[in-house]
DNA sequence: CCTAGGGCTCGGCCGACGGATCGGGCTGCC
DNA sequence: GGCAGCCCGATCCGTCGGCCGAGCCCTAGG
């Protein structure tokens, strides 16, 4: 028996969640809140196995306690009207494993407490395709791109351009790697000609989308 | 109707998803292949609007062909036995708007055709966990971390910084926010003072390390 | 009211660092 | 031998950064 507590301002869509998952013979609601202070003690107290959490509240909002709600066990569904991206990242960053809209049919959330209850997520659909979109984007596509730029790169030119990333200085790089300051420069100029950059905080933003650290 | 291609390289896997999705009467199975040669012909002589693509398949697989097909116009759902990290991963810069594994059941397939077909995107739970976490632990450590140093600068001074990150010089970040240069070095050298580095580089380090772009 | 404090804005000065340029030594290859 | 590419070095100059001071605006508090 899944053991699930909601939380929502509204008592109206409280008693709606709780009708919609007391059909469901392996799930029991066991507590239920009005606010983010409320589901707090409740997870603490009762322990549940799943918490829906609304996300704007009055008082403490949903996205604020739901750090502390994960850490106090359960897993988290976040619960809105609108998805915002905002929302979104915030709710994943503090833990959340779900996150759906309020006009996610009966069935379909039944499905998600059963799904992050045996410990993998689930989100709205439209959620997912901002999710992989967003990871599209700044996955390794950004990554490979910063790599082709680097390609023209001398080994000991990268080595520098490695170093100035970390953010030594010219002198500083010179007795790291046991050469004239001057040399240094050398290696720092051409490797901006190389890479059409203006600056040496250019070649460093460079080296972290290529990720080499 | 939503027009649908199913490639796999059994044609047992082939009937069987046929039959599932044939049951639903919103859905119709168009055409069929068995490698990544035939998903794109397929792709671009009937236009389906979805296309189920076995991710291991004999001659060109269904990783390799997914861009090419995403390009052609339909949406493109990854079918797998494992999920696979490195699977997903490239999956989804493929473009693929689903991923799901074979034992999906025949009521979520249809759902998954019905949802991409829809704009959206559907995954299974398994890889929604995944995503979730590759997305939330981008190091919250360090992440964190950064931004408690980054605290005690001023919203002004932490503009300049953030600028100072883009790659940008003293002048030029004068122009972008109207100001003199002389009150630019001011920002940054008080920034440089606050968070003890030594470098504008180091700033850049830390802004991007919080994550702040 | 007016004083104190903090943040934002500027100017000037100067030492230090960063970049551009030129040249030389070394290797491998045509 | 000539050429090309990489590595190293030295010099010149612009920019950066530290340090001084100043004025303006706002808020807090006597």
């Amino acid at each position: 028996m899944i053991r699930v507590v909601v939380v929502d301002d509204e008592q109206l869509v409280r008693a709606g969640l709780r009708l919609i998952l007391e059909a469901a013979e392996d799930i029991t609601v066991v507590g239920e809140a009005a606010d983010g202070a409320g589901a707090l003690e409740q997870a603490q107290r009762l322990r549940p196995d799943v918490v829906l959490l609304d996300v704007r509240m009055p008082g403490i909002d949903g996205l604020t306690v739901a750090p502390e709600v994960v850490a106090a066990g359960p897993k988290v569904i976040m619960l809105t009207t609108f998805d915002l991206d905002e929302y979104v990242h915030r709710a994943l960053r503090a833990g959340a494993v779900g996150f759906l809209l309020k006009d996610t049919p009966p069935r379909e959330l039944a499905a998600a407490v059963r799904t992050v209850a045996a410990g993998n997520a689930m989100l709205a659909p439209t959620v997912t395709r901002r999710l992989i979109s967003s990871f599209a984007e700044r996955g390794p596509a950004r990554r490979d791109a910063a790599r082709e730029r680097l390609a023209p790169l001398t080994e000991r030119e990268l080595a520098i351009v490695r170093e100035v990333a970390r953010g030594h200085g010219n002198a500083e790089i010179a007795r790291r790697l046991t050469m004239s300051e001057a040399t240094v420069k050398a290696h720092v100029s051409r490797a901006l000609a190389k890479l059409h950059a203006g600056n040496r905080v250019q070649l460093a933003i460079l080296v972290y989308d290529a990720d080499l650290l």
